[in-house]
DNA sequence: TTGACATATCGACAGCGGTCGATATAATAA
DNA sequence: TTATTATATCGACCGCTGTCGATATGTCAA
């Protein structure tokens, strides 16, 4: 069951090119935030990285695992569908039929 | 044609709870600027409204009409729907069979 | 032309948020 | 225990942006 969504929120957590950036890596697979830092190349440095992982977090866009000293992320993509969802049935309810949301 | 969709561009116009408030608004139907600060019920005036749709214009989230001295304005719902497919395409790559995206 | 009305633009202000360096916390290894 | 590594948190700074009042622009009527 999903967590109910606020579209505002939402679109305030992916307003962010660093964050896009982000989730962009953490589609499909599982990184450590140290490897998420070294994706971005030293655009922003490891608490940038927390700070934006837990932005992401708190919105329930990415999944977390703890694994020793070490946290995995990972994009939650079902989340995304479904806040996008909430877009369209908000804001575009003449398309709501053509992408059954 | 579509213009070009830059998902950070259209996360920041919509990332904003009075600008979702006016979309809402303008959600099938054609309203002035003054109906708009009308239906918002004094919560932000004329010039702050007038901003709002410059944004929401400026990233093709609404249609403009000018008549006489007003101008009518309404919500772009294809562009709405065309930003959300982007948004699936790029974050939830699994789910875009299932939306048609 | 003048006046009234509808909307856009301007300048200023304040709060929010992205970024950083420094440091705390937590887990593992020696 | 202590040291090391991985990540989170803190405090400060600064640019961005939402908001406002004042004013400019533009359109119509008289």
């Amino acid at each position: 069951m999903q967590r109910e969504v606020d579209t505002v929120e939402f679109a305030k957590a992916i307003a962010d090119e660093t964050r896009q950036q982000i989730m962009k890596h953490l589609c499909c697979v599982w990184l450590t935030v140290g490897e998420v830092v070294e994706k971005l190349d030293g655009r922003v440095n490891q608490p940038t990285v927390s700070h934006h992982l837990k932005k992401l977090e708190d919105v329930g866009l990415v999944h977390v695992r703890q694994e020793g000293r070490q946290r995995f992320y990972t994009l939650n993509q079902r989340r995304v569908t479904f806040c996008c969802g909430k877009l369209i049935r908000s804001f575009a309810p003449d398309y709501r039929d053509e992408y059954g949301v």
